[in-house]
DNA sequence: TTTAACATGTAATACGTTACATGATTAC
DNA sequence: GTAATCATGTAACGTATTACATGTTAAA
């Protein structure tokens, strides 16, 4: 049983909004997936090749005027089938995330404290950051685009990011407290 | 400059611990670093190997009456050196984490909203069991390792997963309320 | 005797990024 | 004219997993 990877479900995914060519999936990918997904040129062009070999995408070239020619793809009967497949299949156990700052922390016993408070520092802003784009881009939706029934989606997915960078900030804080106490002692 | 990979980084801290061999180092990432860090065998071995080529590590084959022989692997003097200038070094940029469950919501429009609040209650309880284990795991710490220095670097890196785990946890709650209040409209 | 735990390692494969390569069109 | 955006694609490389391959010792 292979690990498959959901990028391809990505892909096919996005050929059910108004992406259509591989330049403007990735241009969605950064910019609305950004929180959970991310992918290259380098994979979508040759995803985009084998979906249409397998049948669940098709092409066809289209002549701009002002813009350089493209390839747009749409998705099949049998593309929307393998994607409805996928959205209920169960979902695959929860990989761990790799975390540069947790592993440093955890080596950081015969370290200076000031420096693990500095790491510390460096992610909590890093965090802030993520967090105040969230934002924007949730202010954005709910400002804009509350008629549309899809925001609930784009609500849920943003609020994910929102919640869980919250709670890594607060504990930023928390673990410098805690790193404080024990110098004093 | 190349996006240098900290997992050469994760075996030459582990090697300031009590652990010596490729073996036992596994076993303490899947104990102890399992929720932000994994590693397998296929990285350990080459990686121990490249380490005492690059003199940061050095090794000793030592035979056991009881156990099968074993090669203990021990830090150098320029390795610690290696691994402060990491340590002091600055964070990376965060990468985003795929993450499975947002990319299947992010997709669920025309979907039925049962099959969403399903794949939301499969998480949530795969975020519990995760979020016991983590409770298991600090209780365990707090009642028989209080005396340890060592132990505040373990509960900080532990309460990174509970309170992250547990924002979670409470999102799926809450997202599975929006879905259920829009079904109703 | 056979299973589990201890112990090490390589080869094939999968996945993903980055660099490379090309070229059109528009706006400044 | 030159930078930015639009647009597509491949090759080389890096990283990590899985399968394969081997063998010891202890406990049930």
């Amino acid at each position: 049983m292979s690990k498959e990877s959901n990028t391809k479900y990505a892909i096919l995914g996005l050929l059910t909004t108004e992406c259509t060519t591989g330049y403007s999936m990735k241009q969605m990918i950064d910019g609305s997936l950004n929180h959970f997904w991310k992918i290259s040129y380098g994979q979508i062009y040759p995803i985009l090749k084998s979906l249409v070999e397998e049948g669940y995408a098709s092409v066809r070239i289209t002549e701009q005027d002002d813009r350089p020619a493209k390839k747009e793809y749409s998705i099949t009967a049998e593309g929307e089938k393998e994607l409805q497949l996928w959205l209920q299949k169960p979902l695959q156990e929860i990989q761990t995330e790799k975390n540069e700052l947790l592993l440093k922390l955890f080596f950081s016993r015969h370290q200076d404290v000031a420096n693990s408070i500095d790491l510390l520092d460096q992610q909590k802003n890093k965090l802030q950051d993520r967090y105040n784009t969230y934002m924007g881009i949730k202010d954005m939706i709910t400002t804009e685009l509350n008629d549309e029934l899809d925001s609930v989606y784009w609500i849920i997915t943003l609020d994910y990011g929102l919640v869980t960078t919250r709670a890594a900030i607060d504990w930023c804080e928390d673990s410098k407290s805690k790193l404080r106490d024990q110098k004093e002692e």
